[in-house]
DNA sequence: ACAAATTTTTAGTTTTGCCTAAATTTATTT
DNA sequence: AAATAAATTTAGGCAAAACTAAAAATTTGT
């Protein structure tokens, strides 16, 4: 698989999320930032090489293969992010275009003995799960901080949204995975919540609420 | 600067030891297992970039900006050598495709972290030199086995074959980087020599000898 | 239901890096 | 110094992955 194929299966792995019955072609344009020519033209390749299937006008799905392949992509790329903050002082807002790079690298061994150099990391920085060799992915029991009462605290575990700035903004207020968190208020008006962050009060407003993962405390 | 492009960069690299004035397209050919006509066409491409010059017929030459960015590549090679080496349990003629894949990955922050993470070293698992940022390569002094007399001892700095055919065969003979050993006999016929190696007695062919690098003790 | 709007596909180009075949230049013989 | 051989370049093409513009299919609105 070509570099540009394999970012196609990620894109639409991604994208099976939102669209249950086929991809359609726009959003995967749109994900990918070309134009939809250039899709047509490509998921017909991919569909010749059995990774995913497509009716005319009726969207993109990963076959089994297409599926595995993406899920191996992401494990790549999840390990190296892990690798870049833990062994190479990366921060978690600068990790992503060098895993972009990194995880088109074609070595098995290279990655079996990555996963073991880091022991076996279960989440990246982001706090996403990395696939196992089989492509098995654990999924964590977690909550959007938008979605919690006054009163109720958790821990953050992910982020929705692993833009550099929404982290460089957590990282401003000083969120980060691990830290706990209790919901102080709730302002009815834009949805803004003040929470209680390492005996600090800090106001969040609804559009980073809305991107940031807790777990039940 | 394009995978393919600081291929062709790091293969004339090489060829300008051999070839003083003006690296020959065939030389390219053959280093690139490409065909000449393709190597014309690249070195128009580089010539406009001023990474080489050349004048028809006559071959092509580094500029000193072809030569940093060249040197740049290498350093990455041979940084990403150590990695797997000292890091993921490869052994030493294992890491060669991979790292060519790595050393096209594009970030400063990457090489710099990953050099002070192996702790800044000085050369690759073959023994061969790592230039450092400003492009400086340290040179040691070394000689082959096979221009050692009988009588003489060295310790073993380094290969002139990387392959994994040679590493193999010196790995078959107990023979490593850092190993001290002396000549006990030189074969007049065939030039195959008889060494002493941790008290063992071990003949190696001139072919071997002359792809082994030592330095006086 | 059917016209309008939207989405998707088709057709025809472009660029990069490679190819073959032919032409040209340089090097080697005799 | 020709003639031949070898090396290099030119010319014309191909495949991948993108593009634009236009055609076709689907969806939406009334």
């Amino acid at each position: 698989m070509t570099l540009s194929e394999e970012n196609y299966l990620k894109a639409i792995y991604h994208l099976e999320k939102q669209y249950k019955e086929g991809v359609p072609t726009n959003a995967i344009a749109e994900e990918m930032e070309t134009k939809a020519s250039s899709v047509t033209d490509m998921i017909k390749k991919l569909s010749g090489k059995k990774v995913l299937t497509h009716k005319k006008y009726q969207g993109a799905r990963l076959t089994e293969k297409g599926l595995l392949h993406a899920k191996a992509v992401i494990r790549k790329h999840r390990l190296w992010e892990s690798f870049l903050v833990e062994k190479l002082n990366f921060k978690w807002d600068e990790v992503h275009e060098v895993a972009e790079q990194l995880e088109h690298i074609k070595s098995e061994k290279l990655i079996r003995e990555l996963d073991r150099f880091l022991g076996y990391p279960k989440t990246d920085p982001h706090g996403d799960p990395i696939p196992d060799e089989e492509g098995n992915i654990q999924v964590q029991e977690k909550e959007l901080l938008s979605q919690l009462e006054v009163g109720e605290r958790g821990i953050c575990v992910g982020v929705r949204d692993s833009s550099a700035a929404f982290l460089q903004y957590l990282d401003k207020y000083g969120i980060s995975l691990g830290k706990e968190l209790a919901v102080l208020h709730k302002e009815a008006y834009d949805e803004s919540m003040v929470v209680e962050l390492d005996g600090k009060k800090i106001t969040i407003s609804n559009q980073g609420a809305s991107n940031l993962y807790l777990k039940q405390k």
